[in-house]
DNA sequence: TTGCGTTCCATGAAATCCCATGGCATCTTA
DNA sequence: TAAGATGCCATGGGATTTCATGGAACGCAA
């Protein structure tokens, strides 16, 4: 497993730099907490939007940013975000991946066929899609009730999870590393 | 095969960017469920249907877009989808190999012989054809008793599956991937 | 007339649009 | 510098539209 994953995951680069007024945004950095609605409703923090926009090509003429959000690779539960950009220069390395090889069949299947491209709306929020919700267990209950989502930043793409399993892998994580402490 | 294969199948990127408020496609991308009912008809799925209009230089006359549906490739069971555009450099392709060879011989068979054009009706619907029932293995019974289909977005075309038959084909997959990886 | 394929209408659910609010931070101005 | 004004941002709600899907009506050919 753990070679195919990194054959899977070591694609991705630093890619997206987004500048805004004298400001530089080095792509996606930090955590964000943000409500999702009972409509599955959930704001794009600003930052994020900012990269976002500078990683759509398309941004200037249509004035809504768009991205890709990957709900593949059933090994994790999150939903892994790619601006339009990012994701161009991933299909591209995918292209020149031998057809029909283990690898290339997986990452087609992880990136592209299981990934949606979402629209931010004018009011910077998007729906999270019906498999996207599936997949970071944000059950219909979920929705009435209400929850939290997590916005986390990894440089080149940003997570989204639910609130209550972010803490939790958090916290495994943390009891790893007392592990390796002691 | 393989020579060929890679040859036509190596695309370049489909242009076409197609908007639907908040799900968008850049080319195919995703998985939709669609249900078939026992006229055979199946919606095309909304943002597939975004690519397929832009793909096809017809549809601002004819207000109806269209697709070509290959059957060929006795290898697969599943519809491959293109649009007219894509379809149209493929045969550019096709043209420009040797006459009479192999290779060129074996596409035209797949790609143009066992193939044909669907139109997308007022409702977002087609029905599928008798011999693309037949490729992906749906019986008059099936179509009776009701079934689903899978669209998988790859790019630059999308796959049109009997549900039952995609879950499985990801079986297989997946096993093939486990047995690679342990 | 019967059978088949097509066109048109109907409906519920989901997605989308548009407007409104309150909070926070920054800027302005007396 | 204190108070008010301004602007962005996260969030909510209602009205409206689109979508997927089912069924009826229609046309044509055997």
């Amino acid at each position: 497993m753990a070679a195919a994953q990194s054959a899977v995951f070591n694609l991705s680069r630093l890619g997206a730099l987004a500048r805004q007024g004298g400001i530089v945004s080095e792509a996606f950095r930090g955590e964000f907490n943000q409500r999702v609605d009972n409509k599955a409703r959930v704001s794009i923090p600003a930052p994020f939007r900012r990269v976002l926009e500078a990683g759509d090509p398309n941004f200037a003429t249509s004035n809504r940013p768009r991205f890709v959000l990957v709900y593949g690779d059933e090994r994790r539960d999150f939903l892994e975000c790619y601006t339009v950009i990012e994701m161009q220069r991933l299909e591209g390395q995918i292209a020149r991946l031998p057809r029909g090889s283990q690898a290339r069949r997986l990452l087609e299947r992880n990136l592209i066929t299981l990934s949606l491209t979402v629209e931010i709306d004018e009011d910077g929020r998007i729906v999270l899609p019906a498999k996207g919700r599936d997949k970071i267990a944000l059950s219909p209950d979920d929705l009435k009730s209400g929850v939290e989502a997590i916005f986390a930043g990894t440089l080149d793409t940003f997570q989204i999870w639910k609130s209550s399993r972010y803490d939790q892998a958090l916290g495994e994580m943390a009891r790893a590393d007392q592990a390796l402490l002691s």
